[in-house]
DNA sequence: CTCCGTGCAAACGATTTGCACTATG
DNA sequence: CATAGTGCAAATCGTTTGCACGGAG
């Protein structure tokens, strides 16, 4: 199975490493889209799984939520915005952090960790800072977390 | 908005506490089915989601796969295998691992961390050995990871 | 008796796949 | 010129939702 560089591939890698971002399949569908109007989502999540097999770009998964490819496959841990979504790289080093990877626990045999602080990014508290101030005295959004029946 | 205690949502917990294992919503719903013949998957969905958001139980999101759901709700870590996919806990406590959960980087207000080890579990090394033993000579299964053309 | 919760089916969003065609090496 | 890669549409997978009915409080 020999890897061909198309012009698609090429895009795809070039667009991901140009935006410096960490972007899901179907934005950098979007950014490419501009360039080469044809092109097929499918193919877009072809190439990024190839890519990322190959170690030209490296998957992310962050929880839960969509996939995101980062164009920089050196080891590093992200951060990621609770409320937008977004993931930042961080480029603390791992030796600091004090996590090593230990040889086993609980009978695994470990190959390595995966550290992902989670926050609220600049623009989000700045954003919900204002809103705070326009809606003034009204702050219970969505969520309530009440607590009920407490079984066992 | 008054949660109640229903069967399904009692008959949920009660498996999920039971198995001691970090289920898939649909694994739990497959258990709940066989004591709940008319069950629908949809309420096992929404109940995991209730509970969750209640705090009697937590949601795990664990890389990139299907959401998974803890009876545990104290903090704690996770490992997971990367070719079962099974998911169990790690007792190691967070002080000492030297992560602190820091004020703000990269701009971000940080709330927390998620720490996630991956290997393989022992079933699965066990698996392996076997395998490799009856076939001999012929370790290559799937992936290749070639390299390529390294543009930049 | 009030609504929260249910079952069902249909809708959904992300991703994958089968197919006939195209183009890279 | 063989066959990896493409575009398209349909399929799949996990999850969510609208709706009419049922049962907990």
């Amino acid at each position: 199975m020999q890897l061909r560089m198309t012009n698609q591939r090429e895009m795809i890698l070039q667009e991901l490493k140009k935006s410096k971002e960490h972007l899901t399949a179907d934005e950098l569908y979007e950014r490419v889209k501009r360039k080469m109007p044809r092109i097929s989502l499918a193919t877009v999540y072809r190439n990024l799984e190839i890519l990322s097999e190959v170690g030209l770009i490296a998957k992310l998964e962050v929880s839960g939520r969509q996939k995101r490819f980062d164009w920089d496959t050196t080891e590093h841990d992200h951060i990621y915005c609770v409320q937008c979504h977004r993931v930042d790289n961080l480029d603390m080093d791992r030796e600091k952090l004090g996590v090593h990877t230990p040889g086993s626990i609980n009978g695994y045999k470990v190959t390595g960790f995966r550290l992902e602080f989670a926050g609220l990014c600049k623009e989000c508290r700045e954003k919900n800072l204002r809103d705070e101030e326009s809606k003034d005295g009204s702050r219970n959004t969505a969520e309530s977390h009440r607590r009920t029946t407490e079984n066992t």
